[in-house]
DNA sequence: GCGACAG
DNA sequence: ATCTTGTCGC
């Protein structure tokens, strides 16, 4: 029997592009979010050679400070077994069923998300961070640390600089540089916010690393990756 | 047809 | 994503 919290995510490869490209439509690409007082970050990991989904949620208090490290509000974990394979395009579809369960374990109702992996930089404009969105109806931001598809000059050195990421004439996102010498981030708005914006969020939660805090965090849960020594100041 | 391809 | 050893740099 159906459930509210069971949806069907067993699609074929053609049916999922095919729903891809009608729920693109609803993507706001505008800010519409309210005081923001708790940004979440998700990520996905793997166990037991991939058989189990491990998806982590780590929700964080704004305003903070990412130098000294956000306070960590709530913190979930979901486990499941794996339902598809890894298919570029289609990553929503192996991801999303867990990282729902996980936030249906929070008690606190974050006002913005940030995900790992691509917003609306996708093909068809529906990346994992943007159907989640439309899921969660929240504002979501796109943080990848490799590019799905899109074009883009190379990204000056200095911390904070970006160049636009460009696909079939439009702009899709932003690469942006978070360390210096390091590989830079692509940044794209998810649902609910503008791409200005979305930068604005990304940069001002970066703290010593490549990853902003929310995201850094929750990949660290899911990876179960201890703590990291803070180098004292 | 061929290469590229988030996690 | 995950696995894994050595290496570079502050």
């Amino acid at each position: 029997m159906p459930t509210e919290t069971l949806h069907d995510w067993n699609l074929s490869p053609e049916e999922a592009i095919a729903l891809q490209k009608r729920m693109a439509g609803r993507i706001e690409r505008e800010d519409r979010l309210g005081p923001v007082r708790h940004i979440a970050g998700v990520d996905i990991g793997f166990e037991q050679e991939g058989e189990i989904t491990r998806a982590a949620v780590v929700v964080v208090a704004w305003p903070g400070d990412p130098l000294a490290g956000f306070e960590v509000v709530e913190q979930v974990v979901h486990r499941e077994p794996t339902r598809m394979p890894y298919i570029p395009g289609l990553l929503s579809f192996r991801e999303i069923p867990a990282a729902l369960e996980a936030f249906g374990k929070l008690v606190t109702r974050p006002e913005l998300v940030m995900v790992d992996g691509q917003g609306i930089a996708h093909p068809r404009r529906l990346g994992v961070a943007s159907h989640l969105g439309l899921w969660l109806d929240l504002p979501t931001i796109g943080v990848a640390k490799s590019r799905l598809c899109g074009v883009h000059d190379e990204v000056p050195e200095p911390r904070g600089e970006w160049t636009p990421l460009r696909h079939r004439g439009e702009t899709i996102g932003a690469v942006l540089r978070t360390r210096v010498g390091v590989k830079p981030l692509f940044v794209s708005l998810g649902h609910r916010i503008s791409l200005e914006t979305s930068l604005d969020w990304v940069v001002k939660c970066l703290g010593r690393t490549k990853l902003p805090e929310p995201t850094r965090l929750a990949d660290r849960l899911a990876s179960r990756r201890g703590p990291m020594p803070r180098p004292a100041d």
